[in-house]
DNA sequence: GCGACAG
DNA sequence: ATCTTGTCGC
């Protein structure tokens, strides 16, 4: 599939995305955390999904699945490079989550639609970008405090806030996937955060995908 | 033409 | 993203 066609498809599902607040449950139950990385050079995908309980944040469920790369990595089109991990990842849960944190950009995107957004419009739940770098847009400096704050503006449009969730940390940015206003996803991923850079979501959906201690402690506790 | 460029 | 030692700061 060539890029120009990609690029269409990507413009039409961005016009079906919703940025206004659809939960099932406001506030969500249960939030998921999802990562993608590779192995073995590239030639597999392996998304992981954890499921955490809210407010307390507790680890409840997670799953991991492999598939065989399909795409390679080009800026602007990583959705599709990961969604049929994830979506496989997303099928193994034995139940899902009220909302889900991707890592990667959401509506803050060339074409608004970053991976947070099309893989929330392809299971229909409510998402929120979380990525570590910029894609587009411009922003003003940030101040060093925790919980210094700036809107992420595109061509006029604020698409992020960019987040210094944690002092002397590169700054996060959060956006709308889908279903959920940009207000509401600052909201989430501040009410998520316990001390880390990342929210609990991402952390340990990064965690599982690669075998950190977090996760370890984790099974270690479980038994 | 040149720089920028999620994971 | 992934590979991977040392190093700095809290």
């Amino acid at each position: 599939m060539d890029l120009a066609s990609l690029r269409e498809q990507q413009i039409e599902l961005a016009s079906q995305v919703c940025r206004e607040d659809r939960f099932d449950h406001n506030p969500p139950r249960l939030i998921a955390g999802a990562d993608v990385g590779f192995e073995q050079g590239g030639d597999i995908t392996r998304a992981a999904i954890v499921l955490l309980t809210y407010p307390s944040l507790e680890m409840v469920e997670y799953q991991v699945a492999r598939v065989a790369t399909t795409m390679p990595y080009i800026p602007g089109f990583l959705s599709f490079r990961e969604y049929p991990a994830l979506l496989a990842a997303w099928k193994l849960l034995s139940q899902k989550p009220d909302l889900l944190f991707v890592d990667g950009h959401g509506i803050s995107h060339p074409r608004r639609l970053g991976v947070a957004s099309h893989f929330g419009l392809l299971v229909d739940v409510p998402t929120i970008g979380v990525a570590k770098k910029r894609l587009c847009g411009r922003f003003d400096p940030l101040s060093e405090e925790p919980g210094a704050c700036q809107l992420l503006i595109d061509k006029g449009e604020p698409l992020a806030s960019v987040l210094r969730s944690k002092r002397r940390c590169n700054p996060l940015f959060v956006s709308t996937g889908h279903r959920v206003s940009l207000e509401s996803a600052l909201l989430w991923v501040n009410r998520c955060l316990r001390g880390y850079r990342l929210p609990e979501p991402t952390r340990m959906a990064d965690a599982v995908a690669s075998g950190r201690p977090a996760f370890t402690r984790w099974q270690a506790i479980q038994g």
